[in-house]
Order: C-alpha cells, then structure tokens, then sequence
DNA sequence: AACGAAATCGCAAACGTTTGCGGAACGTTA
DNA sequence: TAACGTTCCGCAAACGTTTGCGATTTCGTT
C-alpha cells in the first residue's frame, strides 16, 4: 500500500471534478453526463485504478469476504470442501479468509477473533477436536455474524448447518457388509467427542440388529490413524472368533487394516471384507480397491457457502437457520465385494 | 457489522472521555493515568470490544493480511504448503485471504485484482499452468507490493522466490535407479510448459549421462495423471527392450504405473523399479511402499511465509530479491530396492 | 422575458481508528 | 509570586469511499 497507490482523489484531481463525481462515474449513475463518465473511465483505465476494498467495507459496514475455520488443511475431505467453498465465494464475489485451528481450541478461539475482528461477512466453521466450550461462537450470534457449521457441529447452538448423514451412511457401509454374507463385523471408531463419531458407531450398531446379528462389544476399536489401525486389526485376528468385515471410521484406518492382513496373508476381500469412509484419492489406489463411503466434500464445501452467503445477503433478520444433510454415497470396490 | 458491534467511540461517550483517549489507554500509551487506564480497559472487556481492524487498515495502509494464489488446494503437496503459510501467519499476525486458480489464467488474474483491491500487505502465488503472460504481477510489483513465489514462479519477474531443487531431486531419483542396478530406465515427464517439468527431465537426462548410459526417447513418456500412466507403462513393456527402472513425474503415475504393472504379474521392483516424487500420504499405503522424492511442502509455506512477511516489514526499500532453493528428499521404500 | 424542469455536479458527513499538537491543571522551584 | 515542568487529556485531521441534499447551469415552454 506505500505511496503510489491511485484512488478516486487522484482522478478527480487529475479531470478537476470532484471526488462524488468520480464515484459516481465509475459506477454509472444517471447524474453524471455522458462526456465526463467517458472521461473517468478512460483516466482510471490508464491509470489501473482498482477499488479500496477497505475503505469501501468500512463505508458499508460490509466486508464481502467470509471466514472459514477448518481443523486441519491437509485432508483429502477437508480440503476438497475449502475448494467448494472458494469456489462458490469467487462467483459471489467474496474473498475467503481462511484459519486452520490444528484441532487446538484455544486457536479456533483466537481464529475466531481474529475473523471479527476483521469483520467478516459471516464464517464457515468446523469445530476442532477437543472443543466442549462454545462461547467464542455464541459471541458471534450476539454480534449478527452468521455462521454456518460443515461437517463437525457445536451442540446447543442454533444455526444453520451442513453436515452429513454420517449415521445412515455407517448402516449402509455395514449392512452392506451383511449382504455380502459377512457375519462377524468389526468396527474402527472415531473420536467419540465428536457427534460424527458417535453417528458412525450408532449406525453400525443399528445394521447389525436389524439383520438380528447380536453388536459384540470385543469387535469395536477405536482405531483413528493408520497405525492404530495395524494394532486393532492384528489384536482382532487373533480373537478366537476373528472379524470377516471391517467397517472403518475412515480410508486411511481401512487401508491400514487391509495391508496389514494382506502382510500376513490374509485375503481381502475373500476372508474379510472392508468398508472405508471419506472416499479419497487412496480408494483407487490399492488393490483391491478400497470400497468407501464417499462424503461428497466439494458439495459439502459449495452448500455450506451458499447457505452463508444467502444468509448474509437475506433481508430478514428472522429467517429461521437451516439443516441440510447431505446424502453420502457407498462406492463398492474391489476391497469389499468378492467377485464371483 | 449489523447495529450493535461495540467501538471506540462507545466506550468513550460511556466514561465520558474522548475516543482519542480511549484508543491510547487501550494500547498502555503513557499519557494516560492509571486510573482512567483501569477504567477504559475494564469496561472495554466487560463490553468485550474488539478493534476494527478494517478501520485500522485504512488508517495505516497496512492491511496485516497476505493473499495466496494457489492453484489447486486438493492436492497433498499444496494443501501442505497452505498449512505452512496459515501458521506461519498465525504466528505473525496476519490472515491469510486464499484464491484458488484452477490453473486457469484468467482466474489467477481475477484473484491478483481481488486481493490487490484487499490491500493485501503481500502475495504468495504459485502460478497456473496455463499462463504465459504476467501483466497482473508486474503491476503487483508496479504498486510495491512484495510478491513472493513458491514452487512455480514467472520467468522474467525479478522478486523473492521460494523453489525446489527439481533438477537436483530428479537427479537424486534417476541415480538411485542407476546404483539399483537398474540400465532401461523410464521416465514420466510433467507439463514442459512448466520450467519444474523441465527441470525434472533434464535431470533425469543429467544422471543417465554421467553414468554414460545413453538418453532413449521411446523411454520418456508424457503422463500427468493416473491413467495416463496405466496407458503409458502399457506401451512401454511391449517395447522390444522394456524397461526396469521408472522414474515418474509424481506419486499418482508412480502407483498407475505400479498396478499396471502388478496386475500384469510383472514384479514391483523386481523387474521394474519405481520412484514417484512429491512424497505424499500414497508412498505408505500402496504395496510395496513408494519410493519418492518428499518435497517438503510444509517446510516449503513455512519458508515462502517467512520470506514474504520479513519483506512486508523491512524497511529497506532495496533489499535485493532472494532464492530459496530447498532441498529434497529422497525416501527410498520398497518400490526400487530389492530385499536381499 | 421569465419561469420551471431537467441535467450535472459539489459539499459535507460518515465509517472506526490513530496521532501530532496544543491546552488545562497541578506541583515545584527560585 | 512568577516562571517553569509534569501529568493528563481533547481537537482535529487523516485514511478512501459513498450518498443525501442542495446548488448551479442549461434548456425548453409559455
């Protein structure tokens, strides 16, 4: 920003107008005569004159640009839905500031400063991890910033949100691992603080009992990351009663599980069956390949910032906050179907 | 920014003091008595003010925001080197405003006017593939407005860059190859638009020289992506003299390649070695695990983060553009070595 | 010739903050 | 008592833009 910079004074200096008939110019309005319009225009091509953003979200007490808080960039998911989000901002012509909370409260909290502070339009946000205490976000209700939850929501906040159907996608990954004949389902859970954690553990369990298969608590691991996974799947082969399925919280456990049964020569599919979640870059990439729950993130990514810019945009201080759930879809692959 | 959001200007007609007042006791300016310091604090939590840091920026032309232009988030070395970038800013300060280009010029153009109509205090851009013309960022740098490059960077614009040793990496990885015992080696070649994809032949070329084994065209192959490699490994062992060795232009046509090839009971590296580059989540997950070169990308947003924030607050107008060249890694796996 | 309407444009305030300068009140010293 | 030094605070301008309102000019009509 230094020196140089050329704004609407320059121009009107530079044609001996005022600074109004410059703003006005520029942006068509019928006061001003075609000639000096004309005028305008012309100087401030040639000079490059762009906008002060600043100044004008200042004025206007609208920034047009929205904040995102995400947990952690470097996820197939999490950075497909950033790339929804950026996208659908571009067309609507907002910016997007975007924080990553590393899963660390206490940053989602200054994120969440800092994007006030900033006076966002509104922000898109994905709780972290080990979050249990919400009053940085009811101080955004307070303050009228909308916001709007992807994925991982606050309990107890009322506000519009996208997430996904994370319970019926676990009955379907399980019940199709029924349908394939397996009898004994073994599954890796995720972080049980987390409602998507819990969705995913509840939709296993209801699969198995309606198929009348009795939920055998020795099958559930929680099992986040892919060593974790290696450990859970060699302690449940050695059961006395091994798994024949494995429904995973995630692509990455189910990979790890599926390689290491492969090591010790194990058949996959043949002898267990295994259902990934989150379909990512990884799913075509062994062998078998992976089946998986595909989450839809871009989608999710390009609601989440359609229902925020709506909002931002709405007139009605009263519209009542929205719930869309998004349908997930189950890709079957080689991993979970044994081809006949 | 609805009505309510508390300023300056509130606390001071509620104390009964001037705004001026007030914005110096906020920052422990000395002229202000404990007293009223006490006072002007207490209420200012109480009322939980934050500062308008868009105001601010109007007033000192110095936004504390960097702009990035990247250009695609889903893809593991990116998103890596965004992760950089966000938490080097968080340290420092600033927020970071994310475009995303799609590779498209005509995007990547729009985002520079959008962040420059931002004020953005610098930009890190890694430029699309599809642009030859660099009007947008000779006026960055027309508007002093500190631009740093990471990984692609403009032929011709003279500023701060960030790059990867690509020759040397590919070196590295033809070499390793070669030590391997391997003599036809392959090579999947990148965008040649692209000087990295240049950079990548020559030294794959470079290490075949120096261990006088001599350069076959019918060996380099374009592939980008998965498929393109699934074809081109196909077409290259139907050569009369296939090859043994390959050395791929990044980790998805590394694994194409490998599957192809497994699938076809050919050995993986038994009777072709492999080493994709820009070590992602990938190298651990196929079988056998991928040799790769690792980028560094964190390391990489880390250091163009750096460099971009110590330009913005130097204040030496001439202090002379720099190079980072970081090296790379070569993480060698299963997928090149043979077990003895 | 006079009047009103239409066409163009400028003034000034405002958004929230910072900061140089000046000013009032008080105490200290010779 | 006069002069001076401190301490503490307010005024006003500025950053770049927009916009309601009023002012001026021009022109067409009677």
């Amino acid at each position: 920003m230094k020196s140089g910079q050329v704004t609407i004074k320059d121009i009107a200096k530079a044609l001996g107008v005022s600074p109004s008939t410059v703003s006005r110019a520029l942006k068509g309005h019928p006061d001003i005569s075609e000639e000096t319009r004309k005028a305008v225009n012309d100087l401030a091509s040639r000079l490059k004159y762009e906008p002060n953003a600043i100044a004008l979200s200042l004025k206007q007490s609208r920034s047009n640009s929205i904040g995102v808080i995400i947990p952690e960039m470097v996820h197939y998911f999490f950075s497909s839905v950033l790339s929804g989000i950026t996208d659908v901002a571009y067309d609507a012509g907002f910016t997007v500031i975007i924080c990553q909370s590393n899963e660390i409260h206490e940053r989602e909290v200054a994120n969440v400063k800092a994007l006030y502070s900033n006076r966002v339009d509104g922000i898109l946000i994905s709780i972290s991890k080990d979050s249990d205490e919400f009053d940085h976000l009811n101080f955004l209700i307070d303050n009228d910033i909308p916001v709007v939850f992807f994925d991982r929501f606050a309990p107890g906040i009322v506000c519009d949100k996208v997430i996904v159907d994370d319970f019926d996608a676990a009955y379907k990954a399980t019940k199709h691992l029924i349908d394939e004949g397996r009898k004994r389902i073994a599954h890796f859970s995720g972080p049980q603080k987390l409602l998507i954690g819990r969705e995913r553990l509840e939709g296993y369990k209801k699969a198995l009992k309606s198929a009348g298969i009795p939920v055998d608590e020795s099958l559930i691991v929680h099992a986040e990351n892919f060593e974790m996974a290696r450990e859970a799947v060699s302690k449940l082969m050695e059961l006395p009663k091994p798994p024949d399925g494995i429904f995973a919280v995630n692509d990455l456990t189910a990979i790890g599980a599926m390689l290491t049964l492969q090591k010790r020569g194990i058949k996959v599919p043949d002898e267990v069956a295994i259902v990934g979640f989150s379909d990512g870059k990884f799913s075509g990439i062994v062998e078998p390949n992976l089946t998986s729950v595909d989450q839809h993130g871009y989608e999710m990514g390009t609601a989440a910032a359609r229902m925020l810019i709506k909002r931002i945009l709405s007139e009605d201080p009263f519209y009542p906050p929205e719930t869309v759930i998004l349908q997930t879809s189950l890709i079957i692959r080689g991993s979970s179907r044994v081809e006949k």
